[in-house]
DNA sequence: GTGAAAGCGCTAACAA
DNA sequence: TTGTTAGCGCTTTCAC
């Protein structure tokens, strides 16, 4: 009689079904897995013997059920559309698989309740450390993150006082780094096209920043000077056009990030105004791109904690897995993108 | 006697909690959460008032034990750091989280062993479904893919006759339409900048699109003129340095990327090539940044399926979220970007 | 419509 | 060093 082969139903293979192939009970199978140096060789090489053979992989879901450690980090970013966020959350993502762990990502576009959502998402999926993009976050937020006692750590920004995990850059000593730089030009009448400030305290802050510079040269940053504008090209283009268009228009423009520089050297070239020239503009953050600049934009160091892994280092040392972490990353520098400063003209700009 | 209040050691809420407080059992609570509508209005009332009180969230690891399933998808792309699989990403990331879903990220920064990790990381995980970059994997991870049925899908590119749930587009007929485009203005001497193949169909696919052109042109696309780089603009400054140092330069390049276009035309603008008049250039893709190149580049439509969402309205379907999928995001437009084309010179390229 | 009880696959005391 | 025994918090038959 012809035995009938039946492919079995891909059941899932189980610790008891490796333990019983090894002869030995679950709980050793399961500490072969986990505390390998707690069992004697013979045992723990028939255990893996048998595991390897039965292409055996461990239950994340149950492990983390059993042990409420999901090894599972959750970042809550603004958009990956914006090239920064999404090479932070990129090197992020390195530092964090390095250690073992894996990465959840939500965006929110802005949004401080999307942000709430997603946090409370990630809390019940039982992630063990969170990462939130800036200072200014919902107080229900908030609230979660203290109740929870979750390890988690703000980035981008830092202010002094703080006593929350942050990393990052002051962004308002930025602004105010800028704004300086210009002032020793010779500037003193200077525009900004800023990020749009609403649910963005990085934004808000070099805003701060400049102003108050402005403030103890005994200079003023007059409303018509500020626009706020998308990170974007046509966010730049824009916001030169407004500046210009008013009826004393600024020697200097302070972009909110490369991407605005781009878009309002683009529109300088457009209309014939020589950068720098006749109007000198400055960028912010060390994007790779920003060297399509012309003229090519300085550059000025600014110091940055923790650039390198996004706030991952801080969060693993949370979570107490201190041994493989090397203290050398732990700072590195944030470039901040300057037009060479000419010293300001009477200028064509009015046209 | 002053009573002393213990701050509680915030011990978890449980379904227990809230059924007890609710005055049912721990069943008739999970109910109340998954099938409303099996219950009696008057006690669905009083499970959803205690657990709104206690504050209740679900714990998403039990259920997914008990389940089976984790509403978590899991996607491993090349790298964040490259702008295209960044916004892809985060399409996907947006489409999912409307369903209910959270999106895991790991990179394998084209490294295909990384990927198959990757992907065993995601599946011990517990993910219900996967999303891959290009259509070129290793055959482990071939193999985990079928003997576990994971639901996936395999994304930016597309080939005839594959077999397997692909999105995105076909890059080789991409290619050979940009030769084409090429030879149509009259150029018979085209090199290309393109990405590096290892690893990456996308780049192999898109160069083979123009060496086919090319032969069914009768012409040849010569060694000499072909070199690889990467998808930066560094990447395009090299190649076109590369390609303009041979003995007889080509009259047209091809670039991998919009990123290498780039490039390529900053390196000809400092070399005073005049483009499109002594050199043609043409990009690939759609990144809005590409609008700085200058000269501007013209565009060609070339279709994409579902470059939208990235794979995650296939992935939702095959998960069975059908209802709530709106058919028309289905198809969308990836744009091609050539420069307008002269024809050939001669020229001073060999200076 | 609701409850009791049996798991999902694993880890972690506690014993032996 | 290894095994036994309880769970982790939820869903899901199967009775009632």
């Amino acid at each position: 009689m012809a035995k009938i082969t039946h492919t079995n139903p891909r059941r899932r293979i189980t610790l008891d079904d490796i333990a019983r192939k090894a002869g030995v009970s679950k709980a050793t199978a399961s500490r072969a897995l986990t505390l390998p140096d707690k069992l004697s060789k013979s045992t723990l090489e028939r255990v893996r013997r048998a595991s390897k053979l039965m292409g055996y992989v461990s239950h994340g879901v149950a492990r983390a059920l059993a042990t409420g450690k999901t090894h599972t980090i959750g970042a809550v970013i603004p958009t990956l559309d914006n090239a920064i966020y999404a090479v932070s959350t990129g090197s992020l993502e390195r530092r964090l698989e390095q250690a073992g762990y894996l990465l959840l990502v939500a965006c929110h576009e802005f949004n401080l309740h999307t942000e709430t959502k997603a946090v409370r998402a990630f809390l019940g999926r039982g992630i063990d450390g969170i990462v939130l993009v800036g200072l200014a976050h919902a107080p229900e937020t908030i609230r979660l993150l203290d109740e929870t006692r979750i390890p988690y750590v703000l980035t981008w920004n830092i202010r002094p006082g703080i006593r929350r995990p942050v990393v990052g850059f002051n962004n308002r000593n930025a602004g105010r780094v800028i704004a300086e730089h210009l002032l020793r030009l010779g500037h003193r009448r200077i525009g900004m096209i800023a990020g749009i400030t609403k649910f963005n305290d990085r934004a808000a802050d070099r805003l701060a920043g400049v102003r108050q510079a402005l403030l103890d040269a005994g200079l003023r940053l007059p409303s018509e000077l500020v626009v706020e504008h998308p990170y974007s090209l046509d966010g730049g283009t824009e916001g030169l056009a407004l500046l210009l268009s008013r009826q004393r228009p600024p020697t200097a423009i302070i972009c909110g990030n490369d991407i605005i520089a781009l878009g309002a050297l683009r529109e300088a070239h457009i209309r014939n105004i020589n950068i720098p020239r006749e109007l000198s503009v400055t960028g912010f953050d060390d994007m790779p791109i920003a060297e399509l600049g012309n003229p090519p934009l300085t550059t000025v160091h600014f110091p940055m904690v923790e650039v390198g892994t996004h706030g991952g280092t801080t969060l693993l040392r949370a979570l107490g897995e201190t041994e493989d972490i090397p203290k050398t990353e732990l700072s590195l520098r944030l470039v901040v993108r300057k037009s060479t400063g000419p010293p300001p003209s009477r200028s064509k700009l009015t046209r």
